[in-house]
RNA sequence: GGCCUUAUCGUCUAAUGGUUAGGACAUCACCCUUUCACGGUGGUAAUCCGGGUUCGACUCCCGGUAAGGUCACCA
């Protein structure tokens, strides 16, 4: 488990660029970078793009920039596709040594070639240890002679991805589930290239609610949508973090169990324990992700939160009819209150959900239901003067009124004259965003409209 | 189907032979409140099944079952 002490620990995180970097990536990611700034380690960022097919630059930058956003930093970069005189020379020395020869194909599908590379499979048993599960042992007789080069120019995955390792001296490979079935395979070419076997950790896959593997279907997005989004990078790291691993329950008893959720980066540097990860796969909850964000919301500086709500409100600004800059920064704090991500501000300012605060609103006498006692609180605003129109204020004039005629009777019918809506912040905290001279026009036209 | 892996509330998990099986999200109820949201309090809810081992199994062993992964000239 421990390794040597007088080893550096070297661990890659090992991607390819054939489509956008997902959440299971991340989490990796996340893993690898724990566990090696643990242990003052190496990190190595490995591009892994063999396959030119379905390789592009595009995604490459993708991944990039989700790592960088989630603050998951590396000390070394390489590029597959750039070290294809490495693996050339790997090759030969495989073929020459009797470990691999060129063999003869019957074409099966388009694109395929008539001579392949293929490594001589020794058929035995191989066992390696995984720092999650335990011992595994397998039988690599089934796996045939399998391919590892397409020509001496054009390796596959299983050679450049061992050469890579070995090459890199990298100590740690910590990856997904769905490479536990690769791992023989991979340790009989590394015995090959005369390479030291690693030690693994196999993480398991995230699962969708359905359980099965997680897919675009069950809202996982790529890393960087949760970015756009609105979601917080802490909130982000926090969850997938979560997600397999908990910590180490701190009461001594056991009887409280661990009731800590919310931790930074930092924390997490502290607590974090490979060994401890779950060897089940975990579904993936937004409800706790939304939940989690939330927290991160509560606890944002002034400054970010300002800057996070202009980012998400600022595109609506100008579809917004009667828009006011003023109000927009009056109504901050209540649909900040509302919302567990910021994309959700995209959400509620295109239902129009609070397009009261804006535009007069159409005021339907049913709704009203008692506007008797519209002249009163009107009466009652007018003493105050623009600048007491606050919600203390204002509450405090109309409340001893309210409570002595019954509070739904006055309150209720003045809610829906400002807004016209059931449901709405309280009338006090509308009226004060609204101001003086927009509230009482709203009251009396709500009054002239219904005589009572 | 072969091989590998896994199995505690709906979900994420704690408890590594002795607990009324704990916490969190979600959910429900109540409180706060004119409504919504926020907040507060409380509740419902789990050891896959069958055999062992043991004074005693969530925990150890065996067998089922179920789920996932993998069996490419993808990674």
């Amino acid at each position: 488990m421990k390794s040597n002490p007088d080893q550096k620990i070297i661990t890659r995180i090992a991607p390819s660029p054939t489509g956008l970097m997902h959440i299971g990536t991340a989490r990796t990611a996340l893993f690898n970078y724990l566990f090696t700034r643990q242990n003052g380690g190496k990190i190595i960022l490995r591009v892994e793009d063999t396959d030119k097919e379905r390789s592009t630059p595009e995604y490459e930058k993708n991944i990039i920039d989700g790592l960088e956003w989630l603050g998951l930093d590396y000390d070394e970069f390489f590029r597959q596709s750039e070290r294809t005189d490495l693996y050339k020379k790997y090759l030969k020395e495989l073929v020459a040594g009797g470990f691999a020869y060129v063999s003869k194909e019957e074409i099966k599908k388009e694109g395929e070639r008539p001579e392949v590379i293929r490594f001589k499979n020794p058929n035995k048993k191989v066992t390696f240890q995984d720092l999650i599960h335990g011992e595994i042992t397998m039988d690599t007789t089934d796996l045939g002679d399998f391919v590892i080069a397409k020509d001496l120019d054009t390796p596959i995955f299983h050679l450049a991805n061992v050469v890579d390792d070995k090459e890199m001296g990298v100590t740690h490979i910590i990856r997904g589930d769905d490479h536990t079935s690769n791992t023989p395979r991979q340790i009989l070419i590394l015995e090959a290239i005369g390479g030291s076997i690693p030690v693994y950790a196999h993480i398991p896959l995230i699962l969708s609610p359905d359980k099965a593997k997680l897919s675009k279907r069950h809202g996982a997005w790529p890393v960087t949508e949760y970015r756009d989004q609105g979601y917080l990078k802490e909130a982000t790291i926090n969850f997938i973090a979560l997600l397999g691993w908990s910590p180490q329950t701190t009461t001594t008893d056991g009887k409280e169990g661990t009731n800590e959720e919310i931790f930074s980066i930092e924390e997490l540097l502290k607590r974090f324990e490979l060994t401890k990860v779950q060897k089940k796969g975990a579904v993936f909850n937004v409800e706790k992700l939304n939940w989690i964000n939330k927290e991160y919301i509560k606890k944002l500086s002034p400054e970010i939160l300002d800057q996070e709500f202009s980012k998400h409100t600022a595109p609506h600004i100008k579809s917004l009819s009667g828009f006011k800059t003023e109000i927009l920064e009056k109504l901050k704090p209540i649909l900040i209150e509302r919302i567990q991500t910021f994309g959700q501000l995209h959400e509620i300012l295109e239902n129009g959900e609070y397009d009261y605060f804006f535009q007069t609103p159409e005021v339907s006498s049913e709704l009203l239901k008692t506007p008797e006692h519209l002249e009163k609180v009107i009466d009652l605003l007018e003493t105050l003067t623009e600048d007491n129109f606050t919600v203390e204020k204002i509450k405090e004039t109309i409340w001893d009124f309210a409570t002595e005629n019954g509070r739904g009777k006055v309150l209720w019918p003045m809610r829906v004259a400002l807004t016209g809506q059931e449901k709405s912040p309280d009338p006090f905290t509308v009226a004060s965003i609204l101001g003086k001279q927009e509230t009482l026009l709203r009251l009396n036209n709500a009054k002239k409209n219904n005589p009572s």
